[in-house]
DNA sequence: GCGTTGCGAAACTTTAGCGTATCGAAAACG
DNA sequence: CGTTTTCGATACGCTAAAGTTTCGCAACGC
């Protein structure tokens, strides 16, 4: 390849740095983490040999591991749903379609795996994931229940906080009990059969 | 102590083998898994050191950390829950106080964090485990369910596998969620609000 | 008491990863 | 061109842990 550039906003002298190493080297993080590796895991060397990309290469840009996984995670940016939905029925499900494809996602799932994984090893890590990817998406989730409480859609004496755990809770659970693995066999209109089922309630009536 | 003796169908000559020394590497395995250490992470010397025994008396027994796994894994029998309740009802908030407990208590989590962090890299492993915990809950829930629809207690159109990742995910999800550790700050009777909300369901009426 | 086996502690050898350094080649600049 | 910096590759010394062996002592049957 010929690209090899970079940016053109200063001009240090000599080879500019490879962008295509440097993708390849968070890319490469991002797959191990999907793997299943924890922190303690990854290996500088293992990256390296994924990425194709010399050891070297990795240091002059990082200065040890948590740097790289911090900067990896930030790459990995999820979308928020948007929720201009008419309904809230209708943008539930529309949420957790995306929570559906995060949970099938490997390189979505390895930000769930460090924060459940490794809080008490590297509180502050986890504390800064929390804060950039998972706290939004409670919010949004908060405010798109309390919407529906608001307008009448949801009952008056909504647990919020329980509701938001049975919905998410739902999606997680099903796709690690029933659809195995990445290349998934789920039914495709799965969020809207949780959707529906969770709103109407389990009794006959 | 006095008591180090174990059996006596054989009666190999020597010192027996302490009964004590292995219920410490056991319990020790245990404790660590329950810590949060995968599979990977855990060493034959924290488990020696943690049991306050020689490694020498753990490879005694065990020839690989896969095996010394297994075996304690075994020792944890989790009792089902007794669903002998009156109401469908009243057993699914039985059921889930099990999970509950069952959630916050580290020794019990290890047998998840297994099953979900290192199905890909210990497959017979991981499918011993679901064979002997998880598939016999999986089972009683559903037939409890069925039996909610027979009695028409639960609606005649359920969707018994949404409806089993509903109740446990909701639990597991919110204990994750709210509850962060194992001693656990969570309302004393979380399992009724759940299965109350779940089953009445979201929507107002 | 004697032989046998288990015990915990410690020393040993091997393996794996870290972080650094060095190498020739390559890619930019003037 | 020559200079500068990065590239991938490889080698190095270092540390931590794995797994094995050795050792002196303890607990059993005979």
């Amino acid at each position: 390849m010929t690209t090899t550039d970079e940016t053109q906003a200063a001009r240090p002298a000599g080879r500019p740095r490879s962008a295509r190493a440097e993708k390849a080297i968070i890319d490469a993080t991002l797959d191990l983490m999907g793997e299943g590796m924890s922190l303690a895991e990854l290996s500088i060397e293992a990256i390296a040999a994924r990425a194709g990309v010399g050891k070297t290469t990795i240091y002059r840009r990082w200065s040890n591991k948590e740097d790289l996984v911090v900067d990896a995670l930030a790459k990995l940016k999820s979308p928020l749903p948007e929720m201009g939905g008419r309904s809230v029925h209708e943008d539930l499900i529309a949420y957790l379609e995306v929570v559906r494809r995060d949970a099938c996602d490997a390189r979505s799932r390895c930000v769930l795996n460090i924060a459940m994984n490794d809080a008490e090893r590297h509180p502050r890590l986890v504390e800064r994931i929390r804060q950039a990817t998972i706290e939004p998406r409670r919010a949004a989730m908060s405010a798109l229940l309390q919407r529906g409480v608001a307008s009448g859609e949801l009952r008056a004496d909504l647990d919020v906080p329980v509701a938001m755990a049975t919905l998410v809770g739902t999606m997680m659970w099903y796709v690690r009990s029933e659809g195995l693995d990445g290349a998934g066999e789920l039914p495709h209109n799965i969020a809207e059969r949780i959707v529906d089922q969770i709103l109407t309630g389990l009794v006959s009536r």
